[in-house]
DNA sequence: TGCCAGGCATCTA
DNA sequence: TAGATGCATGGC
């Protein structure tokens, strides 16, 4: 890892425990690095994050105007956790999953990656996830510092082969990278169609994309638009929302589903067995 | 050594 | 349209 000595931000981190909340499955852009840090990227930003008490410090390698604003909508960091807390609070079910994982916060990502790292996450294990994430973020991304590396552009991505993607040891996924990063780089689908169509539009357009089906498209929604009136869920998960809330979502949730379906399902991989 | 992973595409009936 | 099967790789 780089000495970094550039620009060091110090954010209010409001009840946010940064570990639970970079490792909790939403995100595979972070990996631990020495002295209790995390290294991790955003886009073509980096970062350097550590915990220290209730502040957020960052350390940016490469510092540029608008830093501040972006890792704070980053980090949701103007969300009143407090409040929502409360308000989940009238569920005495819901209650408890927040318990568990009281200081996670639902991540605001980029949505370029957050399309590729969920669509490497089908059928695959979270450490393996952040292990091809790293490999092409440092095969293809720009390089912020010595060691640290931003995600690649769709365009960077748009005019390789899979087996230009062979070092990724992505397998069948390399495929689905490509036309993802086509698709995007030829503004067939963008952030901003996105953003305007309506939650099934916006999930049939994500699933245009090989490889992208609807636990794919969700999740691109939820993590990086934002879109809490979708939820995530694989199979397992549904067993547990079913065992957990007979009568769906409770309505203390009703506007921060996406939130809430996060503390969920964190308490119930804790809890449940995996087997149902 | 074998199971399985916060799925999806493809094939078949 | 629904169900079955294969997929690449590596953590455990």
């Amino acid at each position: 890892m780089a000495e970094i000595t550039n620009k060091t931000l110090l954010l209010p981190a409001g009840g946010m425990d940064l570990e639970a909340t970079l490792f909790c499955g939403q995100s595979f852009s972070w990996e631990k690095a020495p002295n209790g840090a995390f290294a991790g990227a955003a886009g073509d930003r980096a970062a350097l994050a550590r915990q220290e008490g209730d502040t957020i410090r960052l350390d940016i390698p490469h510092p540029r105007a608008g830093d501040e604003t972006f890792w704070r909508h980053y980090f949701a960091l103007d969300t009143d956790y407090a409040a929502l807390l409360d308000t989940f609070g009238k569920d005495p079910t819901l209650a408890k999953c927040t318990t568990t994982g009281r200081g996670i916060r639902v991540l605001n990502q980029p949505f370029f990656d957050t399309l590729l790292t969920f669509i490497l996450s089908q059928n695959n294990h979270i450490p393996r996830i952040t292990g091809i994430a790293g490999r092409l973020r440092a095969g293809f991304g720009p390089g912020l510092a010595p060691g640290i590396h931003g995600f690649p552009a769709p365009e960077v991505l748009a005019v390789l082969d899979v087996e230009d993607l062979a070092a990724l040891r992505s397998g069948f996924r390399a495929k689905y990278l490509l036309d993802a990063a086509r698709r995007v780089a030829d503004e067939d689908i963008t952030e901003e169609k996105l953003r305007f169509l309506a939650d099934p539009d916006a999930r049939k357009m994500l699933m245009g994309i090989r490889g992208v089906g609807p636990k794919v498209a969700d999740c691109v929604l939820l993590y990086s638009l934002e879109r809490y009136a979708v939820v995530p869920m694989d199979v397992w998960m549904k067993r547990a929302m079913a065992r957990l809330f007979p009568g769906g979502m409770p309505p203390c949730a009703k506007g921060s589903e996406g939130i809430a379906q996060q503390f969920i399902f964190n308490w119930a991989r804790d809890n449940l067995p995996r087997g149902g």
